[in-house]
DNA sequence: ATTGACGTTTACGTAAACGTAAAGTATATT
DNA sequence: AATATACTTTACGTTTACGTAAACGTCAAT
């Protein structure tokens, strides 16, 4: 049994890179790749890559950034926003607007999603229309 | 002056291949990829590609589609389930299922926008507040 | 008749995001 | 000591979604 596992069972503080791979349902590979990507940037301990909470937390942004269609550069990007390190006022103000058009882009998104939603929400209620009248055909709807 | 062109000035019933691609701010090669990935079927007159209003419905999905992040191919499913030609009632009924398996995936996703910008939306009213209160630190708030 | 705008096919090129082997290191158990 | 397990790096392979160039057809205006 490793040490590490036996110290930090519940209210983990720091990672194996399998754990996080099974956790967010991704293989190691992954991972590494995004660290070559400098998305992540691990602790070693020797050669072994040591996560945090920390870089947990950016790996779940990370991984939600991919869901919604961003690709790594971009949400190197986002994450670069979020952790403005070095905080001079005019690195605070461009990440600021950095971020707010990053907040326009979701919002747009976000619209699309809705629409997406509620066509699809029709289309399945003029199906059981269909499913429910019996026939081979009701009123043709297609697409428009 | 071409003679479709000069008949459907507005209400368009049909359209050529850089009018749409400009419509949707996309190549005409991108539009002609979409068609040997058997997403659009547009008619032909000779060899001209001829687009019908449908044909632009199915375009402005396909685009909807990627901008959300899917691939083509699972566009191409999502554009199927739309029209189910043949409507033999387990036809239906196949089509019917996928539609909310479709509709679970994108309110998940919907769901993912929303944290990403409740995530934002808190950033950016640190900023503002770091940037209010002047200085270079503040609270050093990075990232959970 | 030639220029130009628009269309076509065929086919090779490319960037992104990993997959997948190869070959080795380190620790732990049998 | 040997096997197993988890980790590492290096590097080439693969898929997706187009870009891009070549080489040609077609129509309308100059």
């Amino acid at each position: 049994m490793n040490a590490r596992a036996e110290i930090d069972k519940e209210g983990r503080i720091s990672f194996s890179i399998t754990e996080l791979a099974e956790e967010f349902g991704v293989t190691s590979r992954t991972i590494r790749f995004y660290e070559d990507k400098g998305l992540v940037n691990p602790a070693r301990e020797g050669t072994t890559r040591i996560y945090s909470r920390k870089d947990r937390g950016r790996l779940k942004i990370i991984l939600r950034g991919r869901r919604l269609g961003f690709s790594l550069q971009d949400i190197k990007k986002m994450l670069d926003m979020y952790s403005p390190e070095s905080g001079g006022t005019d690195q605070l103000t461009f990440t600021l607007q950095k971020c707010e058009e990053q907040l326009e882009k979701l919002i747009t998104q976000r619209a699309d999603i809705n629409e997406a939603i509620a066509e699809l929400e029709d289309g399945i209620s003029q199906l059981k229309g269909h499913l429910a009248s019996g026939g081979a055909d009701g009123c043709k709807k297609t697409i428009a």
